[in-house]
DNA sequence: TGCTAATATTTAGCGTGCTAAGAAAAATAA
DNA sequence: TTATTTTTCTTAGCACGCTAAATATTAGCA
């Protein structure tokens, strides 16, 4: 069972899936240990920079619909890494706030989470992670436009 | 409800993942009409491309492991698009092979995806998707070796 | 030959993405 | 004020990744 496809010749968007399926997976085998999916633990470190956040803006932030969020903080509040609270100003609303035990995870988390990401970059110098960045924006930016 | 993330400021996991993501969903919405998904397109071209061909093997190069390559095939035998058969070289294997109907949608569905491969590639001149496409093959290189 | 190991597929169950549709609260218009 | 629209969250159901474990077949060794 030899393979039959050479990264050379993958089209642009399979060969994108590629790389980020390869780097959830690795941060997915660091995290395990922690019993958090690379999903949670992005949320994590998201609330950790930006304090109690709306549901809302965290979906936004995270790049997700809101029915995905939810069914993401059903699962990591069962854990009990966040809580859910009315916000006070909005009913609509609700805030999501870390748990101690949630806090608690975030420096291991990090340490973890800057490996995954020196892995991903090994051998790239400063000039072209920063043009690889630059490259990826382009796309971000071709494709968040609406033209269709 | 503003954002609170630039992706100046993300980290490179999260934005190739961001990157796939959207590439993903142009090819999703590209695919509708067909009532075909991303993935069971790539599936459709890859049996073009390389003809009747293992589930072993597919799964391989579909970079996805074999259940999951079965619950794809599942879905597309019941659509009428492939069919499974026993190889009679080794009675383990399962053939996959287009059926008239999946070898139908081939053409349309090559138009399709060569415009999402243009719209991510929108901006780029030669030198720079062939740098984009070495940057990302030497992610993949870092990530496809074993160094845990 | 017969036993054991490896390979290929399938099943079961979970996490995370989606859309569509419902419920509750707030904002807006009449 | 009341009625309508908008926003936010939730629920239900599907697609597709995964791991673990079951089954079937083949390959390899004694």
């Amino acid at each position: 069972m030899k393979p039959g496809i050479k990264p050379e010749e993958q089209p642009y968007g399979p060969l994108l899936g590629h790389c980020a399926h390869l780097s959830k997976e690795r941060l997915r085998s660091r995290m395990a240990r922690f019993d958090l999916t690379p999903t949670q633990t992005h949320v994590l470190l998201y609330l950790t920079e930006n304090g109690p956040s709306a549901q809302s803006m965290l979906a936004e932030d995270m790049k997700v619909k809101a029915p995905t969020a939810n069914g993401i903080l059903d699962r990591m509040e069962e854990k009990g890494l966040v809580v859910r609270s009315v916000d006070e100003k909005d009913a609509r609303r609700r805030l999501i706030r870390l748990t101690e035990k949630g806090a608690g995870l975030v420096e291991d988390l990090k340490t973890q989470f800057d490996s995954a990401e020196e892995e991903i970059l090994r051998g790239f110098d400063a000039a072209e992670q920063a043009l690889l960045r630059k490259y990826l924006i382009r796309i971000i930016e071709n494709l968040e436009v609406t033209t269709l």
